[in-house]
DNA sequence: TTTGAAGTTACGGTATTCCGTAAAGCATTT
DNA sequence: AAATGCTTTACGGAATACCGTAACTTCAAA
């Protein structure tokens, strides 16, 4: 079984919480990060004294501090560590559920787990040590069609744009204006429209309301 | 100190970390349930079996599942239980850092204590169940402005609803019949439009979009 | 080069929102 | 009973959203 694992969680109660898990499966060397920096440099420095680590357990999401940091996500961790460490084992265990996110970090990054925080999360987190032992990729339930190209209806830094803007109280026109002053396309009202259109068809919403409170519950925006 | 304490949180990993918090304070009787219905039904059984808890830890959010669930947040188990135990010490432990939210929980609910998670949520817990067992209480330094804060949003029952039918995509008209339907008055189109336009100055809101994702920022609906 | 598909833009009609003004209802005061 | 202030309702016009249709562009395949 691992050794030596890395658990990177700006919450210390979460942090705690894997501990015990880890713990159960008989993982004795665990350290803990509560920044992407910090994790980064014990990484960095481990592999220096010749006594790296064989597994990253990481949270997405940092709420910023007073700290100064340079890596502010777990995405950001991991591309930074990625180049050096190839073969570091990354369990990523985060809220997100977005199919998006999940298969970037997976086909782009190269993560060798995802697990989402939720009712069952020990379980599942315990079940993707056990499948990253074995070389096997683990998905959590929520998101294990993210790798199967059919769902499709992601959506795109484009639509969120839009829709932020109208949270922001912007009319349709205002937003076509701000479009073709920032160079977005496509910015005409009648792309708005039809975007908008598309939207709210996607998400089921009676009308733009409806759409952006169910874009904030989703926490797309 | 407390012998007998229930927490409350969907997220297995969260409550096992709360639950290390516990013990280092020497609290062995532990009790967990990750459901709201469960822990209303724990709660009740306890106290007919003389057997009460002392303190309650309870997260606000709680996603749904396939669970038939009557209590859908930790709001909702606060207000259910108050009437039956009036007396029951509880520590609300969330994401959540909206004024007006803890104000509404401490004020109405007389929660005794309201502790954000975050980067030292378990110090935080910590102080916040010496604070209650005194008698005092605990807020997170994100909140701890909520009660002095002057910025008394009035805000009334009606408009909540109001606002919240918008949320849901009724247009205008249809908010208008419905409330005819259910009694509420005033009803008429005329009506709600002067009260979302009050409510748009009130809150400096362009337009009915803005509001609502002001008010749904706010954590009000 | 032609064709077709997908994406973008234009336009027109209807519905709804937005906003000001005014009338009607209601309770309290004079 | 009349006057007053407050709330609710009614109405109308301008702005915006909503929705279908159609034309134009782009790009890649035939």
């Amino acid at each position: 079984m691992f050794e030596k694992v890395l658990i990177v969680d700006d919450h210390d109660v979460v942090n705690e919480g894997v501990l015990v898990v880890l713990k159960s499966k008989g993982i004795d060397q665990v350290h803990k990060a509560q920044y992407c920096d910090e994790a980064f440099l014990k990484i960095k420095k481990a592999a220096f004294d010749n006594q790296p680590f064989d597994l990253l357990i990481t949270d997405l999401s940092f709420k910023k501090d007073y700290h100064e940091s340079k890596l502010l996500s777990g995405d950001d961790l991991v591309a930074a560590l990625r180049p050096d460490f190839p073969d570091l084992q990354i369990i990523v265990y985060s809220m997100e559920d977005r199919l998006q996110k999940v298969r970037i970090l997976v086909n782009k990054h190269h993560i060798n787990s995802y697990v989402c925080k939720g009712r069952k999360g020990a379980a599942e987190l315990e079940k993707a040590i056990e499948c990253v032992y074995n070389n096997e990729l683990f998905l959590s339930p929520q998101v294990e069609n993210a790798l199967s190209s059919r769902t499709n209806l992601e959506i795109t830094d484009y639509d969120i744009e839009l829709i932020k803007q109208l949270s922001l109280g912007l009319s349709q026109g205002e937003i076509s204006n701000l479009f073709e002053k920032n160079n977005i396309t496509p910015n005409s009202l009648s792309s708005v429209e039809k975007r908008l259109n598309k939207l709210k068809d996607q998400f089921k919403a009676n009308n733009a309301i409806h759409l952006v409170a169910i874009v904030k519950d989703l926490g797309l925006i």
